[in-house]
RNA sequence: GCCCCAGUGGCGAAAUGGUAGACGCGGCAGACUCAAAAUCUGCUUUCCGCGAGGGAGUGCUGGUUCGAGUCCGGCCUGGGGCACCA
């Protein structure tokens, strides 16, 4: 009996399924289809542990899900545009496309290594010309819709990078990939009108019942939808030069205008920059509010300071009342019209700045219980829900109808009317760099931005950009840019913009519907294959990505060019692969393979293997460079085989929670693909037929036969429902039994019930080691191949026993247990339980109450 | 501050309201071996007891229930998200 050999089987089987195109996806009318799509790599040209969990995920579905008879698709691309390029570039003097590519072949190699069910006939990078040149024609569509547009914006710029950031990929005040201190620029910018879809991306969210709530509740903040009022305040008196109209504000809180105290603007409103113009005062407040920074902990600590600016308006509803006007360094220019009005008594921000700077506190919102002779507001402000009183004509209305009310009578007044307003801002795309999708437009002198014509497409990146410096190789090209306008004729100069490359990777999962059609999206391979039935990626990009390519569905949809508008049917965010960090005495860190670990009496110690250095155990943590806790999966697959990886990363920790990489770990799950194959490999050749049926009746037999249904059916819900390492621990358990029931010495029946077991074992172990799923397979004689078999099915009757042995609990506390024929009504095992010899010891000296009997689960008798 | 999620052995974890700790890792003991590795077998929540057996136990606390890791209320700790958002 030989060892298994996974250097021998694992590449075999690989090629077998090549050979036989096993996982090309075909377009099948008479089948149901499912997509199922892991978030698609960077080409960073090295496989790490997170990608063999995240494919390996995502190939227990298409494997599975293959098996029972859908039609799937099941493609891999690469995110290939982007800034590491272009940092190698400049570092080692590389170009760009050359790295990106060779990183791509290196990584597809080792991708297949994986032996993942992928069609990869449909393999493609966002850095083709042949997938960029369709992004620019559908981005031309959107163009001639309106939602391109270009316009003068403050925008992030990353001093670092060199280039601009969207609001999602500042973090903390922060680039998300530099991790440089952003800056505020005024640029040129292009713009996606995001904000359109605004409504329909948080309607729509509701649809999504198969995405974690988690996700759904930070696109829902992220957009951050809310319903008030804009409504204007008149001024008393003359109004400053361009103001006529008044002061427009935002609010949701309309039932509360008879507490206003003040009114406010941002230092970077239009009103506060006039005043500054003619006030050396208030231009200094406004420059002392600029200098407050845009860092989290800034804000935080940031003080409220306001300049009153002796102006006054004029109050909506209060004949006669007057309310200051102030500048005030809290309020946002860039959030509802950038002004308020200030009701201390219900907002906290109000009270405090009222608070220091002694305006009236009056409360206009009754908490219940409360006596409005009594009430006052101290130092926090009352939000909760009440009766409006001090409120004239809304006096006595609770919160919500006094809104309705306020808002009627504003609309009526024709001062404002009922506003919705988002947090979410217009995505900004533009990015000054080189290697990225170029922006299919010119500038000509005379005819402006002038979009081409969708018979100049690709616009195709040089193969000759100088990557040398920092900076944009793109507009430092010393001919790419001349180009002939369009409507004119005359000369013109290309957009040196590229697009971000979230762009990229907004529509990718449509394009694999058809990755070769001359159209961007190929419309009756996308209306059969799409939406993706399940999508599989980390939660990094709950908001970035999954917003940008809901908007892009949506915005597609209504081109015609999809008929989804939602792109994720079902969305699972995996958790990340972390390991445990190693340092030296010198604070060093320490990779694992450098490193032996020990246990001394019963307590894990590690030391350098080198030198026998004594090393401290920290913490556990994502793998990264940094702490040198990465494990490279490579080295892993040379000394394990891939399926013992594959088995390990799926069987450890739940899929959504994080998992903890470890040599013993790996190890376990080796001794279990050595194990079951001794179990495949001692089965006679010669062994009755598969049903089980056929070898006659034994206990053992019998017993075998019941377990391997009730396997088939646990497995089945456990892929089902993303629990693979519970599917997993029934096979292992599983493993055991087959074990203690062995061929060598087995009865015919026996044999027989083995041979029905290993046939749905083969095939159930399939989705996580489908190497040895095939060898074992082809060991007891299986027609074809795993990846052509059907999943195996369970009789209901089988995964049924006869006889159930119930627990018995004398007060909630488990006192024995008895056997009772299955399905047995209470009156029956009642009996049966109080004829007992063991239970009636238990209840003696004691008066039964009431005995709970739980058909086929427990007895609980209540006895004192 | 607001909104989610989680808290169970030495560790990763498992348990339709029904025998808590399956399965794996680690550990201990034994078998095989000249020896080691590999492999195999047994034990491994904790306390009392030689033992049979018994007590306690799922972050804390109260409740619902014949019965709670699971449901409800209040708290504690950790993780994630949001936040001068009017």
């Amino acid at each position: 009996m030989a060892r298994y050999n996974p250097k021998e089987t694992e590449p075999k089987w690989r090629e077998a399924w090549a050979d036989a195109q096993s996982f090309r996806a075909v377009q099948d009318p008479t089948r149901p289809k499912y997509y199922v799509l892991e978030m698609f790599p960077y080409p960073s040209g090295r496989l790490h542990m997170g990608h063999v969990r995240n494919y390996s995920l995502g190939d227990v579905i298409a494997r599975f899900k293959r098996a029972r008879g859908f039609s799937v698709l099941h493609p891999m691309g690469w995110d290939a545009f982007g800034l590491p390029a272009e940092n190698a570039a400049m570092e080692r003097g590389v170009d760009p496309k050359g790295w990106t590519y060779d990183n791509i072949a290196r990584m597809r190699d080792e991708l297949k290594e994986l032996g993942l069910s992928i069609d990869w006939s449909r393999e493609f990078a966002t850095c083709d010309v042949a997938y960029y040149g369709q992004q620019q024609a559908w981005f031309l569509e959107l163009f001639k819709r309106g939602l391109v547009y270009r316009r003068e914006a403050t925008v992030n710029w990353d001093p670092v990078d060199q280039t601009v950031l969207a609001n999602e990929q500042v973090v903390d005040g922060r680039g998300w990939r530099s991790g440089a201190v952003v800056e505020k620029r005024k640029l040129n910018q292009w713009f996606l009108r995001i904000t359109d879809y605004a409504d329909q991306l948080t309607d729509d969210l509701e649809t999504l019942d198969r995405w974690p709530e988690k996700v759904r509740v930070m696109q829902e903040n992220w957009i951050g939808r809310s319903q008030g009022a804009r409504l204007r305040f008149h001024f008393a008196g003359a109004a400053p030069q361009g103001f006529d109209a008044g002061i427009e504000v935002y609010t949701t809180r309309p039932d509360t205008l008879f507490g206003a105290a003040f009114v406010g603007v941002a230092a970077d409103h239009p009103l506060a920059e006039r005043l500054a113009g003619a006030d050396p005062k208030v231009a200094a407040f406004v420059a002392e509010c600029r200098r407050g920074g845009s860092s989290e902990a800034e804000i935080e600590t940031a003080e409220k300071i306001g300049f009153d600016t002796g102006l006054r308006v004029r109050h909506p509803f209060a004949a006669g009342q007057e309310l200051p006007v102030w500048i005030a360094n809290f309020i946002l220019m860039d959030y509802g019209t950038g002004a308020i009005f200030g009701c201390p008594a219900h907002d906290q921000r109000d009270l405090d700045f009222a608070r220091k700077y002694g305006l009236p506190v009056k409360p206009v919102v009754l908490p219940p219980c409360e006596d409005p002779a009594t009430f006052q507001v101290g130092d926090e402000a009352y939000v909760g829900p009440g009766a409006i009183f001090n409120s004239d004509f809304l006096d006595g209305l609770p919160v919500e109808e006094a809104k309705a009310r306020a808002v009627a009578r504003i609309e009526a007044d024709g001062d404002g009317q009922g506003a919705t307003v988002f947090r979410l801002r217009d995505w900004g795309v533009a990015r000054q760099r080189g290697w990225g999708c170029p922006i299919p437009v010119v500038h000509c002198e005379k005819d402006g931005v002038v979009p081409l014509p969708r018979s100049a497409l690709p616009v195709a990146l040089p193969d000759d950009m100088e990557f040398g410096k920092p900076g944009n190789a793109l507009e430092r090209h010393p001919t790419w840019k001349h180009a002939a306008c369009p409507i004119c004729g005359g000369p013109a100069t290309r957009e040196t913009d590229t697009l971000d490359t979230f762009v990229d990777s907004s529509w990718y999962f449509a394009r694999f519907a058809d990755p070769h059609a001359a159209e961007p999206i190929d419309k009756a391979a996308a209306d059969y294959w799409l939406p993706v039935d399940q999508y599989i990626g980390g939660i990094e990009h709950a908001v970035l990505h999954l917003l940008y390519a809901r908007f892009i569905t949506k915005a597609l949809a209504d081109e015609g060019m999809l008929s989804v508008r939602e792109p994720f049917a079902g969305l699972f965010t995996q958790g990340m692969v972390t390991h445990e960090t190693y340092r030296r005495q010198n604070g060093e860190w320490v990779e694992p393979g450098a490193v032996e670990l020990k246990a001394e009496a019963g307590i894990r110690a590690a030391v350098l293997v080198e030198t026998g250095e004594p090393l401290v155990i920290g913490d556990v943590e994502k793998m990264s460079k940094s702490k040198k806790n990465t494990v490279a999966p490579g080295d892993i697959f040379e000394v394990y085989g891939v399926d013992a990886a594959r088995l390990f990363v799926l069987s450890d920790s739940p899929p959504e929670r994080d998992t903890q990489w470890s040599t013993g770990g790996v190890q376990g799950a080796w001794r279990f693909v050595n194990r079951v194959w001794e179990e495949f490999d001692s089965q006679p050749a010669a062994a009755p037929g598969g049903d089980g049926a056929g070898g006659g009746e034994d206990a053992a037999a019998t017993a075998l036969r019941r377990a391997t249904h009730k396997l088939v059916k646990q497995v089945t819900e456990a892929i089902e429902t993303f629990r693979f390492n519970s599917g997993i621990a029934r096979l292992y358990e599983f493993l055991n039994l087959l074990k203690a029931n062995p061929a060598e010495g087995a009865s015919a029946a026996l044999l027989a019930a083995r041979q029905e077991a290993l046939s749905a074992f083969a095939r159930l172990i399939g989705p996580f080691t489908p190497h040895l799923a095939e060898e074992s397979w082809a060991r007891i004689g299986g027609a074809g191949m795993v990846v052509e078999a059907p999943w195996p099915e369970f009789d209901p009757a089988l995964t049924e026993d006869a006889v159930k042995v119930l627990p018995v609990q004398v007060n909630g506390k488990r006192r024995g247990e008895i056997s009772a024929p299955a399905g047995a009504e209470p009156a029956e095992v009642e009996k049966i339980v109080l004829d007992d010899p063991e239970i009636a010891r238990r209840l003696e000296g004691l008066t039964i109450r009431k005995v709970i009997v739980v058909k086929d689960r427990i007895v609980n008798i209540v006895a004192a």
